[in-house]
Formats: C-alpha cells, sequence, structure tokens
DNA sequence: TTTCATTATGTTATATTATTACATCAATAA
DNA sequence: TTATTGATGTAATAATATAACATAATGAAA
C-alpha cells in the first residue's frame, strides 16, 4: 500500500515533504515539457504549507500574504494554477470539503483515496490494490466501467484517536 | 449486494420509484417523529424526478415552474428541505457534482458509494460489504479510525457503454 | 534578432452554490 | 388561551468558481 499517513498525521520535519514535492512536480513538469513557472510552484508550495486540504481562497490570502508588499493574487489565478496542477496530477481536490492538497506521489499511478482526520484536519492519501480491485468488482457487477474514482473517508487519525482517548481518562 | 442500479441506468416505470422513495420518506419520518411537511415532500419529489443528481438551484427552479402560479420557492427554503432530507438519509449529496440525488434505500444501513454515468448523468447508489471491508481495512493499515465514507466512482453505465460500441462501429 | 504564435497572467465582472439574519406563520403542549 | 417550538418567507450576503478580455512573457520560425 502507498500512503503518507505516518507523515500527515505525526509531527515530522515538514520541509522535507515540501522539498520532495517541489522536486518531483519539476521533474514532471519537465517531461511532461509543461511549464512549473513562479505562480504554479508558488500555488504548489502554499498548499503544501501543511498536510491539511486548503480551500482556494486560502490560497489566495496566503499567497497575498506572503508576496512582495501590497501585491494582490487574484482568484483567477489561483485557479488556473489549481487547474494547472491538477492536470499534472501534483495536487487533488477534496470535493467534500471544496479544499486543495497535494499529492505525495505524483506521476504514479493511483487511486483518489483521501483518510480525512474531522478532528485535525490533517488528510492522507492511500493507495490499496485491495480497494481499487473492491471498487472495480463492485461496480463490475452493476455492469459499470469504472473510469475514474474519488474516495474520500471522514474519521480519526492516530494521533487524534490517542487524544480522545486520553479525554476520556480525564 | 444491495444496489439500485438496475432501475438508475435502464428505461423503466419511474412513477413507482417515486412512490416508493415518498412512502418510505413518510414512514421513516412517522418512526423518527419528525415531519415530512409538503415543501420537503415536494423537494424530495423533485429530486426524485430522474436518476440524475439535481443541483439546489435546479430544485428551487423545478419547484417555482411546478409550484401554483408565480409562487417563488427561495434558495433557502430548499436548503433548509436538503438539510432536512440528509439528516434523515432520505436523500445524499454527490459532492463531486455539488447535486442532490434520492437515497433508493433510507432507513438501512449503508455505505455511500455511487456509480455515476458522465455520458447520461445518472448515478445509481450501491452498498457492498467487499468495499466496505476494504475500506475499514486499507485505512486500518493507517491506524485511521473510519466513521463515515463517501466514494464516488466516474464512467459509464451499461446503457452508454452499449451506445459507445454501436457508435464505433458506424 | 525580429516577428509571430502560443501560453501565461492581470483585471473586472459575474456566475454558481450556500448561508445568515430576522420576520412571520403554523403546530403542539401546558 | 398562551407560551413554546419548529417551519417557512424574505432580503441580504458569504463562499466558491468562472467568463471575458486585456496585457505580458515565452518559445519557435523566419
Amino acid at each position: 500500500m502507498l500512503t503518507n499517513s505516518r507523515l500527515a498525521y505525526h509531527s515530522h520535519d515538514h520541509k522535507r515533504c515540501v522539498s520532495a514535492a517541489l522536486t518531483q512536480a519539476k521533474t514532471l513538469c519537465d517531461n511532461s515539457h509543461v511549464r512549473l513557472t513562479p505562480i504554479r510552484e508558488a500555488v504548489l508550495r502554499t498548499i503544501w504549507a501543511s498536510h491539511r486540504p486548503l480551500g482556494a481562497y486560502d490560497i489566495v490570502d496566503q499567497m497575498t500574504l506572503s508576496a512582495a508588499s501590497g501585491k494582490r493574487i487574484l482568484a483567477p489565478t489561483v485557479y488556473r494554477c489549481i487547474e494547472f496542477l491538477l492536470e499534472q496530477g501534483l495536487i487533488h481536490r477534496i470535493a467534500t470539503l471544496n479544499a486543495y492538497i497535494g499529492c505525495p506521489f505524483p506521476g504514479s499511478n493511483h487511486s483518489d483515496f483521501f483518510l480525512i482526520c474531522r478532528e485535525c484536519g490533517s488528510a492522507a492519501e492511500c493507495s490499496a490494490d485491495q480497494l481499487n480491485i473492491a471498487v472495480v468488482q463492485t461496480a463490475k457487477r452493476a455492469h459499470f466501467k469504472v473510469e475514474s474514482q474519488h474516495i474520500e473517508i471522514v474519521g480519526l487519525c492516530p494521533e487524534c484517536q490517542d487524544k480522545n482517548q486520553q479525554g476520556c481518562l480525564e
């Protein structure tokens, strides 16, 4: 199983996540002969600021804040970058949250399967054959031909389970 | 496996779907001691007009059309009914489409698993143990505690597969 | 290099989806 | 009746997303 859940839910050196994501992004864009422009990279970096899905207007706000004095980044710019990053598979849209999250393993063929913690908001991505097979087989029984899938699971991440456990003991 | 895919994708006597849905809704609301008011029932009926998920403002428009002369139904009214119907498990929200669809087996404990045809727009709901188990097991490997799931599959329904097949032969 | 075509970004406006706030009305219970 | 709660009406607005068009940057061809 492919997953970044170890990182997503536990404290870690997040700079490494960011730099890994940016390095992969550059490589993939080079190979695809598309341009990871400074703005696109900045949007990607902003989304990768954490493992929590980020709304488009949160990105707008963050980028306006971190941009050079007074420079405003407007919604269409951000949405265009989001569209580009989605097309390249560098980010995903979390539909139930209207929010965007970086893909930890872009380029590799994988399913859209997200584990979203309702407590801390962090989301991890997984790709598991067992699940993909179950999806396709279940669809097959309905004679349905699967082209793309989007799976969002809400619950508690390991850290927040522990915290809640402690809460009960108090 | 529980599914309404047979009905959702093929021509059928849809009046029976609607009346079944309304009958179930009345029973469930009675049992839960909540009120299926005329407006709520009208929203449910509008959503059940087809097996295609319907946007909130489509519902507003449809209801304004079918309402008695000139009577306008406004967005907050519809959203309140949607909220109620979601709470009662009588409808589901299709997050990737920002649209709403009637639940064919309300009251029964089941997973949110939708097969959405990209061609005709119809969506069927399924509930399969194999899939639920795969979701929980996959999550377990990430030490994630599942509370709710939302699975949206996009592809081709059986009817539209046949049509496309014929299209290729021409 | 200059020109052209293409792609990316800036900017204004607006579409679409959803909610807030408050007034009014209906149903139920004391 | 009269509180009380729940449901609906209405106006305004928030939040998310896109359209349309102008301008700028980039890369390719002459």
